[in-house]
DNA sequence: CGGACTATTGAGACTCCTCAACTAACGTGG
DNA sequence: CCACGTTAGTTGAGGAGTCTCAATAGTCCG
């Protein structure tokens, strides 16, 4: 299913991954049974707390389906959201043995748990195995980069154009300028560093402007793309 | 060098990697002369370009000693730093054969420069080594989160004390409370997402108020350890 | 249908950014 | 060795933008 020749160019192609959502699909079949041995399914109701931020860190963990937020909080009572996760995203980072943030799902979620140890032992013969987790922490380390692109404007539209260009490309499933918000205004502003109420008159705005238009709280559609794009890019 | 024993379990404590600085270190000497062979080795004084955002990723870089930023430039003409490299950090993360960012030099700085496709050659047949680029940029994963924790925080003040206790855990050399600043006021401007009137402002009142001492404009000693940290701590 | 949560909208305070002037430090060339 | 110009850094006054506090409307679920 995937020889070298498939991996060669792609893969230098982006030192480490191209697309990378595609850890267990580009396994070998080989691999794949090997995940699957040591791998758990799990499915989660919406709201659900995978594992709180501190805890014992003694499984990774891969999306199959729903959304997640990763997200710690803060001594201020305030909380800080990292990422959303998709299908195919991987997560269960830690340090000195403890998760370094918090992880909920937003939708419903099924997931692959994987024991750190039994993928150890795996990866420990697999290069190509490991590669692929390469790539995967690589895909996160880019989001993480444009997280911080983000931050770094100072207006809340610039800020919410440019993360709703984000959700838009995440899911390619329906390209006509249709774009679903699976989370709370709440989650959208401790993502962006903003507060619920900046996110509401942010999107007001964009909404007054013709920019886009609410199809319901969840779902959007874009009117004015050059517009909208110019928003997302002039930084 | 590298038995496996040693591996495990500082492996599992922190999916994936423990410290993470070192990349070669660990390596055993099969696995060094191999880097050995492809790797070249670069002398480049302070303020070198090491490589421009959007050229094509032909290399991955490792520090030997230091210090870098890496940087983007936007349409604006602001500029955005990332991230500061240090002695045994890697870098060159790229996205469709570009690289993301630029890197630039801010002290002389001495690194290994190895060719992606090579790299490539040894990293298919060598799990271990994989594994150790693996940790390498879950530790580069690490520091933009962190980074992206710092950015949360809106007062300016807070914002510097976290960066200077970052500072001061990177150079474990002198740690007699004295932190160096390598860069200069607009790059650490640049990097916290403020004016480097603002930096300069914030730093003026942590002296004012009998924090921090400084010691010529790169170097300054802690005085008050309780009120520096509850600064840094307090979000 | 009721209650709790989510979302929207408004008025005032606060902080940082912008613009600007000024000082200090550094390196260059005479 | 000194003078000068350029860059880095400090400090000040005013304005723009978001945060805070508060009230209201809408939504989901039992």
């Amino acid at each position: 299913m995937v020889d070298s020749s498939d991996d060669g160019p792609s893969l230098r192609a982006a030192s480490f991954g191209p697309g990378v959502r595609d850890v267990v699909r580009l396994l070998s079949p080989r691999q794949r049974s090997q995940i699957a041995d040591i791998a758990t399914v799990m499915q989660l109701p919406s709201g659900s707390l995978v594992y709180r931020e501190g805890t014992n860190a003694n499984s990774i963990f891969i999306v199959a389906d729903g959304v997640l937020k990763t997200f710690r909080d803060l001594p201020s009572g305030k909380r800080r959201v990292l990422a959303f996760l998709f299908r195919d995203d991987a997560f269960g980072l830690a340090q000195s043995g403890h998760y370094v943030y918090s992880v909920q799902t937003i939708r419903p979620a099924t997931l692959y748990r994987i024991r750190v140890p039994a993928l150890m032992d795996i990866l420990k013969h697999d290069a190509d195995l490991t590669f692929h987790f390469l790539c995967k922490v690589t895909h996160e380390l880019r989001g993480a980069l444009r997280h911080n692109l983000i931050m770094a404007r100072r207006d809340a539209v610039g800020r919410l154009a440019m993360f709703l260009l984000m959700l838009e490309q995440n899911a390619r499933a329906h390209s006509d300028s249709r774009i679903e918000i699976p989370m709370s205004r709440s989650d959208v502003a401790n993502y962006l560093g903003l507060t619920h109420e900046s996110v509401s008159r942010a999107l007001s705005r964009l909404e007054r402007n013709s920019i886009i238009a609410f199809a319901g709280r969840h779902e959007l559609r874009v009117l004015d793309r050059a517009r909208f794009e110019k928003l997302a890019t002039t930084l």
